[in-house]
RNA sequence: GAGCCUGUAGCUCAGCCUGGCUAGAGCACCUGACUUUUAAUCAGGGUGUCGAAGGUUCGAAUCCUUCCAGGCUCACCA
């Protein structure tokens, strides 16, 4: 930018790009092929030892020596130490390195060995500058601790760090297998609206945006459940969709506005067949990716091993509180959550109190994987029906170190039900809760040209990662979480 | 949205309670020495709008107010 101050770190290294322009040394280069990584050399010594190999990476710390120096660089698979001598690369490379930053990305070609200490190290006989760095990398013991700086500028974490960097590996791995897992099993991989005219599929508030050509108003989706359900009477019996669903919500160290989620629906299946994929999913994505069936988080200690418990909502509420709710009325059922200490001020029925009474009462302490099933009626507006129980559905949650990881259900294909329950949500919206469902007639007309008998499951993606990272934050598993802009 | 905490050099941090000489350290950087070091070492050099703006005071990084950004907890949610 014309005009800056640079304060002297800056403009020293502003003063060597201009040297070396002005050597006709090119500060930018262009492809640069490279024979191994960093990682090969060193797991590979024995083959390479005395061979001559091309790198490439970005020099991480200098130890000069006079006429020869130790340089670390680092590329995308690790570290390894360089040995550059003058009377090996002439004075004129020598200089060059000499001048060298720590930031800089260069190239080179040099013999593998290894020197009295130990290290394996190449020794160079060229190396080509390929990117000049004009900022000072954080500090080399410390590297970058301030959370705020980490997220701002990723990249600068994920130079430095590589804990973090780790983290988004695994990350990537998760998902991989689960897609390995779901194209195994017959799952179509599909893509449906981000922008839509009506925020369906969950209750919460979505993003809103505008069309102008179409001249009407968008919303950033808040799920993909209803197109996807669409699909399902479209005659695709297996479908899933990895992707991002946007709630305009507050952030914390669980919320991210955007975050990922995998939704699945297999046609003539039903929740206990969901329950049984789920279990079978994430445990062979564990085994695939970690090998090992015990995680620390934070205090606790996750054990997937199967199975895992599965207990009805009702049974698990009457043994964390010792209240039977099954025999009650809505006002007992509400009197009954209020003598348990909880305001009850938000609630009005009887599936709204056992289901506040197992949020608050049940849910923290499920700490080993737990599905709980059977949810009340009133607070699953896309679920079927319980035969034997018309206040339940067939639906259900996992919960692991007490946070929700899925939910999951038989679906709901009576288009005639569906519509009394949007009815139901709309009357909710009416008395001030906007974040109730709203009315899909496209949705309703496409189960009354008949849905098979479906189960759904979705999987807040990056709370199985940080479940499966041991990250505190979902910040620490999303690689640029939304922050304020910063003016300065 | 509420409560608590944080913001000092490019980075990691002292200093703030209890106001007082020119604001410190380590890394990084600059100059010099050093041809197998590895948090290399040795000698020398401080590079700063103390988050911002007001206020109190003879004097503010330090005390007060407001604002900005972030973190944690809670609320909402997944």
């Amino acid at each position: 930018m014309a005009g800056q101050d640079y304060n002297e770190l800056l403009q020293i290294r502003r003063e060597k790009l201009d040297e070396l322009l002005d050597k006709g040394i090119a500060a930018y280069g262009g492809r640069f092929e490279r024979s191994h990584v960093a990682r090969e050399v060193v797991n590979d010594f024995e083959h390479l030892d005395g061979t001559e190999v091309t790198l490439a990476g970005r020099l991480m710390a200098k130890r000069g020596h006079g006429k020869a120096s130790f340089a670390d660089i680092q590329d995308g698979s690790g570290r390894i130490q360089i040995y550059v001598k003058l009377n090996e690369v002439g004075q004129e490379q020598y200089e060059l390195f000499k001048k060298l930053d720590i930031g800089d990305i260069i190239g080179f070609r040099g013999t593998v060995f290894k020197t009295r200490m130990g290290e394996i190290t190449v020794a160079v006989k060229t190396l080509t500058l390929l990117a000049k760095s004009l900022k000072p990398l954080p500090e080399k013991w410390h590297g970058l601790r301030d959370i705020e700086l980490r997220y701002r500028q990723r990249y600068l974490d994920l130079i430095m760090n590589p804990e973090s960097k780790k983290v988004f590996e695994l990350r990537s791995r998760i998902i991989r297998y689960i897609r390995r897992y779901l194209n195994g099993h017959g799952f179509l991989e599909v893509e449906t609206p981000m922008m839509q005219p009506i925020a369906g599929g969950a209750t919460a508030r979505p993003f809103v945006t505008y069309h102008n050509a179409l001249d009407m108003q968008l919303y950033l989706r808040i799920a993909p459940e209803l197109y996807l359900k669409r699909l399902l009477v479209g005659g695709f019996e297996k479908v899933y969709e990895i992707n991002r669903n946007f709630r305009n919500e507050g952030i914390s160290t669980k919320h991210n506005p955007e975050f990922t989620m995998l939704e699945l629906y297999q046609a003539y299946a039903d929740y206990h067949d969901m329950m049984d994929l789920t279990e079978n999913l994430i445990v062979h994505t564990v085994r695939q990716v970690f090998d090992n069936f015990e995680f620390p988080y934070g205090e606790e200690k996750i054990n997937f091993a199967t199975p895992w418990t599965r207990v009805t909502m009702l049974d698990a509420v009457r043994e964390h509180t010792g209240k039977e709710f099954a025999a009650m009325s809505d006002t007992e059922a509400i009197q009954a959550v209020k003598d348990l200490g909880l305001d009850t001020e938000e609630i009005s029925s009887w599936g709204e109190a056992v289901n506040l009474a197992f949020e608050e009462l049940v849910e923290p302490k499920l700490i080993q994987p737990t599905f709980v099933y059977d949810y009340p009626l009133d607070i699953s507006p896309l679920a079927k029906k319980k035969e034997e129980d018309p206040r339940l559905t067939y639906r259900f949650e996992l919960f692991i170190c007490g946070r929700e990881i899925a939910n999951a259900f038989s679906e709901l294909n009576d288009p005639i039900d569906q519509r009394r329950r949007f009815e139901a949500q709309l009357a909710k919206r009416a008395r001030g809760d906007d974040e109730a469902h709203v009315m899909d007639e496209d949705y309703i007309n496409a189960l009354e040209y008949g849905m098979p008998p479906a189960g759904g499951l979705g999987i807040g993606i990056d709370r199985l990662v940080m479940l499966l990272t041991n990250s505190p934050s979902i910040r620490d598993v999303i690689l640029f979480p939304l922050l304020r802009p910063r003016e300065d």
